[in-house]
DNA sequence: GAGTGGTCTAGACCACCAC
DNA sequence: TGGTGGTCTAGACCACTCA
């Protein structure tokens, strides 16, 4: 490590002019490395990553250069600090929350505990709108799993998630059955899919002839329907999941600041 | 400043348990004290706040104490810094972004431009809902406005917007109709008044007769039901802001990490 | 050129955890 | 007791802005 402050390029990061030198700083540079050592796997989620000091000493630079390239690392969520234990790669395998991505909430503000059941899962090729979103080749295999999710006896969410059929080979109902825990824990530690990072496009919609016997709510009635595409290292499309919500007792929370 | 480190709690932040010492550091008190300056008027929106190096003098820390701590609260979208100028506090007034809170998007992914139309402003008792939300007591006087929002001549937001009373007097249709921008802004440099965090609920209704016409779309179509809740300093709430939203042509966006 | 934020360093000490 | 992350300091230098 150690480039010159003032030298060429090496690796940027966020956007920037383009003539410009555009040169990073050093912590950004770490940043880069670190970021690297995830995607190649060499420190797996749930694990520890060398220590502080160590990272200082492996890349040449104070401890508090490392320091800072694994607060923002923290703060996006890739890595986990524990005052004296170390620094953990995120994970969603062992997480309390069970769906850290699904935002219902019932209407007293209290997080159902949600039951699952597969309706199917299947390979198949991508439609021409998956394989556009998961930027697959038309005509690739693709997964496509159908469940829902109810609470207290009563359907909620409708789910049919599309996976890219060449990451997730050997997945099928048993698998998905037999799995305790939310899938995006299954996905990480059968098939070494981490999602990152997600965008949700909402709307409303009205109950068709599939989702309504399902949801058990009649023709017509509004759903939240929730599209939502998640990403994995390098901002890789790695699933595309499209959610119809019953929104009468239960609502979407959402935060803005 | 300067409470040694070790000693009692001063002023806390987020949530710890209760019988522990829970003394905070330095930064945390520091973060506090600006806060407190912010909340009090002692910058106003768009100004700058003294220089790093001022406010450690003032207070007795290091500088790279006070940057810690400017350092959270421009995360937390409450200051902005600006290389070679200055840290100024944030402010809706000067935004690029004409709503900063709206998460409407075009199905293309382009931001709608919006025309606003007042239907009506006036003062009534809260009701009971509103004056829970806005925690006033039931009786006291609030603000009611409802508008629309149309792009291209299509209505596309009916909004219900609620009030305290006792924080925008003198607010009409004309102040606002005169308004250029986004009412936030007017909220801030009129009453000062800065939103600076909320909390929305969003479910699928159907439009009734109310919305239907409004908004130009058949009895029953399925519209999206956001509610607002905005918090000013110290988690005051002090708006509650009901929205009907089309998504036959637009979406809400959404991010997840 | 003076002033501001931004980066980097080196070292001290504290709080937490495990052994 | 030793290792880890967390806080705090003091000082050097860089990049950006503006007069």
């Amino acid at each position: 490590m150690a480039i010159a402050p003032s030298s060429s390029a090496a690796s940027a990061d966020s956007g920037s002019a383009d003539v410009s030198p555009a040169f990073s700083p050093l912590y950004q540079q770490i940043k880069t490395l670190i970021t690297r050592g995830l995607q190649e796997g060499d420190w797996k989620p749930g694990e520890a990553i060398p220590s502080e000091m160590e990272l200082a000493q492996r890349y040449r630079v104070s401890q508090g250069t490392v320091r800072k390239a694994i607060d923002e690392l923290a703060a996006d969520n890739l890595l986990v600090r524990r005052q004296g234990k170390g620094t953990f790669v995120a994970t969603h395998a062992e997480e309390k929350i069970q769906f850290r991505f699904l935002r219902l909430k019932a209407d007293d503000g209290s997080d159902p505990r949600m039951d699952r059941s597969i309706l199917e899962c299947r390979r198949v090729r991508a439609p021409a709108d998956v394989a556009r979103a998961l930027e697959l080749r038309s005509g690739d295999a693709a997964v496509q799993i159908r469940r829902t999710l109810a609470t207290e006896g009563q359907p909620l969410v409708l789910d049919e998630i599309w996976l890219p059929g060449h990451l997730f080979r050997g997945l099928s109902v048993e698998r998905l059955s037999e799995w305790r825990g939310p899938f995006y824990g299954l996905f990480e530690t059968e098939f070494g899919v981490r999602m990152i990072r997600a965008e949700e496009k909402i709307r409303a919609v009205a109950a068709d002839e599939v989702s309504s016997p399902l949801l058990q709510v009649p023709l017509g009635t509004p759903l939240l329907s929730v599209e939502r595409l998640s990403m994995t290292y390098g901002e890789k499309p790695v699933e595309l999941r499209r959610g119809l919500y019953r929104t009468d007792s239960h609502f979407y929370r959402n935060e803005l600041s």
